[in-house]
DNA sequence: ATAAACCGTGACATTAGTGTCAGGGTCAAC
DNA sequence: GTTGACCCTGACACTAATGTCACGGTTTAT
């Protein structure tokens, strides 16, 4: 199939199905044209780099692991534990930091809301 | 005084403090050779700046209210609930977004550990 | 008078996926 | 034979604070 249907039957645009290409996400081959032409299995490639993205993973941390999870399940592929582990480190790095932003700001907020007459503002400390 | 000292005594980089400027955050005037002069109260101007900063506000939001809270407090400064209020809503669907995405990674960890063999992993949905 | 430390402006890079535009081929249908 | 839908590449924009470099002027001390 062409790159309009691919886009259409996966809601993925057009542009990034190129992009995703040129990260060595995908392959196809070329038509005499100069069109690409795809693999009926390039749907479920698609839609597994979508699975991953909306984990947060790059493009670059997909392309890790992606051949060997579209052969084998997940557990067979070594090399995306590591991926995984780094990812949730960085997500709880996030949470804290915005679990701590918002008690700031909802410190702010109700003093400000109650009138507070006092309250002293020196120090919010998150490492930004 | 000049904007070397400046940058010391706040810990804010040189770089930085011309931003500032250029967004309009922080005033200076010019000696006859060019060099910005301070005036010691900037120094206050600028630990409000962090202070803010800090909080995830852009030098955009700083400069709706900072003028007002420089001479009032907080609770004086109408402009600057609106913001608080954005900024609480922006980060509340970041945690949102982020707790789903750690369930979901957690999830997949847990599979891979405990060698699960049906698990399906169709649909992780969080807006990407 | 020369080196060192300071200051100035302007510009590009950083993140990373996606939108969008320019400029141009290909092909099917009417 | 022309319209319209499809495809191609390449490039810039976007977010937003900060780092860094180039290039050049100023001041202070030796």
């Amino acid at each position: 199939m062409r790159i309009g249907e691919l886009s259409r039957i996966t809601g993925v645009s057009i542009r990034s199905l190129r992009h995703y290409e040129k990260q060595g996400l995908i392959a196809s081959i070329r038509l005499p044209n100069g069109y690409r032409d795809y693999s009926p299995l390039a749907e479920d490639t698609v839609a597994t780099i979508k699975l991953y993205l909306n984990l947060g993973l790059t493009t670059e941390q997909i392309s890790s692991f992606l051949t060997c999870v579209l052969k084998n399940k997940e557990a067979f592929c070594a090399e995306i534990m590591p991926v995984y582990e780094q990812k949730l480190a960085e997500i709880e790095r996030q949470l804290a930091q915005l679990t701590q932003i918002k008690a700031n700001l909802v410190d702010r907020i109700t003093s400000i809301q109650h009138g507070d007459q006092d309250k002293k503002y020196e120090e919010d400390q998150d490492d930004h």
